[in-house]
DNA sequence: CATTGGAATATTGTCAACAATGGCGTTGAT
DNA sequence: ATCAACGCCATTGTTGACAATATTCCAATG
């Protein structure tokens, strides 16, 4: 494995390290086809080999990485048909969701995700990478929650999570980035004015750009 | 545990093991709020408890059951609220599907379907119960395949999953196993025909039923 | 008689040792 | 020099024993 930082930090519980690895495909510091040994992961989270066995079933169950019995774990390699249906499902569900939130939103609701947008963007352009991806997620998961159907938000973050592996090559992208957070602060704005048609357009077209920047730069890499 | 035939029959893979009680939820053989016992099922399908474990972790994400920890597993007790969260899903991502569907349908999609089909009715007049349940999941899982995109067909077989706990207590109602039987046949029909509009509109509605069975029978139980 | 404390039991969680498997390199023959 | 067979090493899979935690039941006390 690649990853620099390999100190050992007792974190006992399983989804920590869940939440920390998906971080680590997220930010691309574990690579597509790149191999996850147990025992290694098992040393760097200083926990035993067991509590890595099952947060690597909740990794394949995510999508983020293959297991072959006897011969381990990797992490997935997206093909552009894969990304391009990943963020089909995606945009229907994350429409859907925008369409049911009840507006005018609650205003304790506004008040938390313009706090992380703010913090989202002081993270952004302080480049710290890990607080913007941190940040990012929250701020979906706290929009998408507003939907008011706690199974469609489930749906929601775990097609996010898929998607991860997609963004891993362009995350980072100061353009992009600087364009999602400009989006957030208009996402909280429809919120604030009720204004449901742009807040559905702006839902669905918000994530197109990651899309189209993962196919672009598997074009680039393997050619047409 | 209320299961009859608790006979010692080996099933070293965890997902046969899987498969068995998502059944036996489904058909109300274990019921909401009852326990499950790691050590019981592992006596029950001759394997150890760590593979149980396993097994027990999946219906976790499936929805089907809660685990807490120290405590145990039970089957997860659905309120009409989340079965019509649930049901909202399904509908908007098999409506999607349905639309997705290439059509012309290829001939051995259709002759699939067609058989698995004809299995379901005869199960369903025979009244096995068991196998009425399996032909029924192989249709759905079979027709949405045919979508084109692996991931939205994931998705629906998912949210299926989640639904069953909601069926088992109306599965085996001869009038609504009738008319999905009906309805099966007349989604090949429209396959067949190209009928685009009837098909979405069919893919749609022939779920409702069962949610609203589920409701009513709630209903009745607890009152309004 | 109700209530609380605590032991006994039932159940799940954690661990370390061992078994099984697959990949890789070496050796030997042609 | 190439290729196949074999054995070794890295890695994952499986098991049983032990630890930690919750639940139950009973008895003692007010």
């Amino acid at each position: 494995m690649a990853v620099a930082k390999a100190k050992v930090t007792a974190a006992t519980d399983p989804s920590v390290i869940t939440n920390k690895l998906e971080e680590d495909i997220a930010l691309g510091r574990i690579l597509p086809r790149e191999r996850l040994i147990e025992e290694e992961l098992a040393l760097r989270f200083g926990v035993n080999r067991h509590v890595i066995r099952q947060v690597l079933m909740e990794l394949e169950t995510i999508g983020l990485i293959i297991r072959q019995k006897n011969k381990g774990a990797t992490v997935r390699d997206l093909l552009p048909e894969d990304v391009i249906n990943i963020y089909a499902v995606r945009e229907l569900l994350e429409g859907k969701a925008a369409e049911l939130i009840e507006m005018p939103a609650k205003p304790e609701v506004v008040a938390r995700l313009k706090d992380i947008q703010e913090r989202h963007a002081k993270a952004a352009e302080a480049g710290e990478l890990t607080n913007v991806f941190r940040l990012n997620l929250l701020f979906h998961k706290t929009f998408f929650a507003a939907c008011g159907n706690p199974h469609l938000a489930d749906a929601i973050q775990h097609f996010a999570l898929k998607a991860h592996i997609a963004r891993s090559l362009t995350v980072g992208d100061p353009k992009l980035l600087r364009r999602a957070v400009e989006e957030h602060a208009e996402i909280v704005r429809y919120l604030e004015t009720a204004d449901r048609a742009n807040l559905v357009r702006l839902a669905v077209e918000h994530i197109i750009p990651s899309k189209d920047a993962y196919l672009e730069s598997y074009r680039r890499r393997f050619g047409e």
